[in-house]
DNA sequence: CGATTAATGCTCAATATGAGTATATGCGGG
DNA sequence: CCCGCATATACTCATATTGAGCATTAATCG
């Protein structure tokens, strides 16, 4: 082990922070929405976790419920400029609630679709994907000489976004980001170039990787919620069956059915009733559930299973 | 960001380099089986799975098919000494297939089960499970005063352990060993003291934190065979349905129903016949397979499914 | 030849899942 | 006070998936 050479690295910690307000999920953002929050891990830290952990709520003052590591980083051209010192990225995904939480700084929530307005299928497929997407990605496909190439290139377009009577799966994130890089469709594919703001049909930019690493916190966070109760981290200490699903929904980017969705949350025991009802979002008064926190003592391995299927 | 605190930082990579022979899961270790294979990371790396990719090749002299990410660690008294050196430690899940690869230097393939022998429920639930760690686990309950405490330390056992009628969930292989620890029933526990190589109910021990970080990336690789076809990787390029099958029963530690196994993994057209045949193993000859590269293409979230239940 | 070991083909019951129908209960407006 | 409107909640039903057996076939071994 080369001492010297060791000695060159350093880490930092970066947090997907998650919430979901008024039926849309946020992402904690900092520099005009341009970069996730982030800081460096130091010596005072008693690990990874807590680093994480410490000034994450310093700046968003609440408690993290849950915190789950996404990935470790560190390839050569991260930084950009051309500085010998090596970057080892930790990222993290971190579920709250918004609520209170005056946040400090410049920091700020986005609605996490205006990164990946592709992402959103609530309303059904969106224009932009087989009007705008679609044609553009079959023209980067045809665009290679090699006719193997090409049908490859639009198998792996169709697979990812769900063309050609494919079914859409709304947890190839990352697959369907990193293909746009490839085809250099989103900004990050050419540093430097446009700086504006402009929400474009592929979405905010971001610095350096911070896009690709929200699309792992979002990969990692839709695949979790079918066979984990970490939904209720995001929710208020009571809801409705409704509100619930709503919270899904905007997470999955995608309806489901009502009444089994129901069935399933209740047949699971995954809530007990409060008691009281709510009459506020105008039609009949629902009941009022709370998380019933003895699933997590009781399975272990306390599976959710929401199918989120097709609605 | 303070410069000088973030040079202190070391970063190395951990694999869990695994294959399955004769009818064995195996992991690759060295000293003497009491550490996994680990290097620095260093400068001169594209990137760290490169870095991983590089010199475990160059140890066993075998293409890595299938690397993924486990984890980072970072905790403060990782490295045991009173050093101020901070490492890093990030962990790979390694596939291959044992084969040729004359290991270099004293590395050396070891049954995994030596480090967990509960963990192999082939032959049934080991006997260890019910006449020895069950009291002792038991005994570690009732060890505190306080009744809730208590209660809840002895649940958290038996689910993990699958006692007082739980089922047993082969994925809980890291929290059954820090379940262990906590319990101060493995050697590493207790630091500097046994230092023989006796393979005691508790398993065989390893230098710091390997034994967990193995723990890790069984329980990962336990799940991950469930969907997604990854078995493959451990396979030779053609082989028997039984001899796939075996390969799973290996690494899940229980045996699944041998009709529905081929059920599904025919349904799924996860395999293709080669036309040949084989009459090794003593019965009615079977025929030989290949893995069917093309799911790897067509479902991007080529799901396996292995149902894996009781036999 | 008969026992042994597998391979392979089929059946069946119990669930799980996807989708739809029907009824209940609040509110606001006319 | 009655009428929609919007949502809550209760059931029903067809189909797919799963877990478990039973039966038959085809080689090898002694």
């Amino acid at each position: 082990m080369k001492a010297g050479q060791r000695h060159a690295i350093a880490a930092e910690l970066i947090a997907v922070l998650v919430a979901v307000t008024a039926g849309q999920p946020r992402v904690m953002t900092i520099m005009n929405g341009k970069a996730l929050p982030s800081g460096p891990f130091e010596l005072g830290h008693r690990s990874l976790q807590s680093g994480l952990r410490d000034w994450v709520e310093q700046q968003t003052r609440h408690p993290l419920g849950y915190i789950e590591q996404l990935y470790t980083f560190a390839d050569r051209d991260r930084a950009g400029d051309a500085s010998e010192q090596r970057v080892i990225s930790i990222s993290y995904l971190a579920l709250t609630r918004e609520e209170q939480a005056g946040p400090a700084n410049k920091a700020a929530w986005r609605n996490w679709y205006d990164y990946f307005p592709w992402e959103d299928h609530r309303a059904g497929v969106p224009s932009a994907l087989p009007d705008a997407i679609g044609p553009r990605l079959k023209a980067w496909a045809d665009a290679v000489d090699d006719r193997a190439m090409s049908h490859t290139r639009w198998q792996r377009a169709a697979i990812a976004f769900g063309f050609d009577n494919h079914a859409w799966n709304e947890e190839l994130v990352l697959q369907r980001y990193e293909l746009l890089y490839e085809a250099r469709f989103v900004e990050e594919a050419h540093r430097g170039q446009s700086e504006d703001d402009a929400r474009s049909m592929f979405g905010r930019a971001m610095q350096a990787d911070h896009r690709r690493i929200l699309a792992t916190g979002i990969t990692r966070l839709r695949a979790k919620i079918k066979y984990r109760p970490v939904v209720f981290e995001l929710m208020p200490p009571t809801f409705t069956l409704l509100q619930l699903q709503r919270c899904v929904e905007a997470l999955a980017g995608r309806v489901v059915h009502k009444q089994n969705f129901r069935r399933l949350v209740e047949q699971q025991e995954l809530v007990e009733v409060t008691g009281a009802m709510t009459a506020d979002t105008g039609g009949r008064p629902a009941k009022l559930f709370r998380f019933r926190y003895g699933v997590l003592a009781e399975r272990a391995a306390a599976a959710t299973k929401l199918p989120l299927s097709l609605a």
